[in-house]
DNA sequence: CCTATTCCGTTCAACCATGAACAATTTAGT
DNA sequence: ACTAAATTGTTCATGGTTGAACGGAATAGG
């Protein structure tokens, strides 16, 4: 009768899920690492993959693609312009927001990061064929729909 | 001939585990407000789901489970032990290990928030069905066996 | 038996992330 | 035009996470 609380470990889509959290901690932590000797972290790294992707836009626009809050970008982006990795450029239409784009030099360590990441994903993934790949894609994908469907709109 | 940077994007496995990665930290993040009702943060949960599956584990063992340092554990069980969550035994044997448990209000407590992480992976893996979610889980445990076994071992 | 090494848990300082409160600006309602 | 509400980015206090250093305890090798 005390069996009931062990079914939820019998279920396919918890087991599954459970699986994929594991992974996902586990890759991010392998990427903390092989990106410390660029001087990278990973928050770092989310953010130049989305100013490159979408060059020109806002703080708040890259707060809800990365999922955190804006405070979060103001706290991480002086960092990135001491370096000179990326610029904010004022708005002429609206005062308020600041646009951000990448300097070449951050363009260039961001090819850098993604070889390195490129490389890690290519490892953890060498033993699953291509069209099971897509397969995890569309699954995850529509995990984020679902989601989004609820909570909020979710710009892509 | 800038297209080269571009590749890394139409490349189906970096692509389809950057959807990973999102939909990781989407779900991390529904959970939690989730389990705010009950009191209970995601590193509480991982930790009582670990326990009762392996009741009398150390604080070593736990720590590698949950893919986190130590002190982590020592910081996060004063206060689970203050609200009579889990207990604390010394091993009879070894008098440095601290043997865990979870007391009876945690059995209760960790139910009321399985119930909640299983309906939000039902919802979210609804329009999944179930063989691709078993697909999924492999992917994902290759992933954490091609990682664990370079970097140390991986105990389950 | 004695010493060196290893292992477990703890402590502490540094770093990150978060969310509420705030000022400046824009938009909407009337 | 004018006020009220909404939006953008910032600041700050709080709490969470990490890794190095530490003391106590067990183990290995003479």
């Amino acid at each position: 009768m005390d069996n009931m609380q062990e079914t939820i470990w019998d279920n396919p889509r918890f087991r599954n899920w459970v699986a994929v959290a594991r992974a996902c901690q586990a890759v991010d932590r392998t990427l903390s690492q092989a990106l410390s000797g660029l001087e990278l972290k990973t928050a770092h790294l989310d953010m130049m993959m989305n100013i490159h992707r979408h060059p020109g836009m806002s703080q708040q626009e890259l707060a809800n693609k990365l999922l955190v809050g804006r405070s979060n970008i103001t706290m991480l982006l002086p960092q990135m312009e001491k370096r000179e990795l990326a610029r904010r450029v004022p708005d002429k239409k609206d005062k308020r927001v600041l646009r951000l784009y990448l300097t070449e030099k951050g363009e260039a360590l961001l090819q850098e990061a993604l070889k390195i990441h490129l490389a890690l994903v290519e490892r953890i993934m060498a033993e699953t064929p291509e069209y099971e790949c897509d397969v995890v894609g569309a699954a995850m994908n529509r995990v984020v729909a679902a989601l989004s469907a609820d909570d909020r709109e979710f710009p892509e």
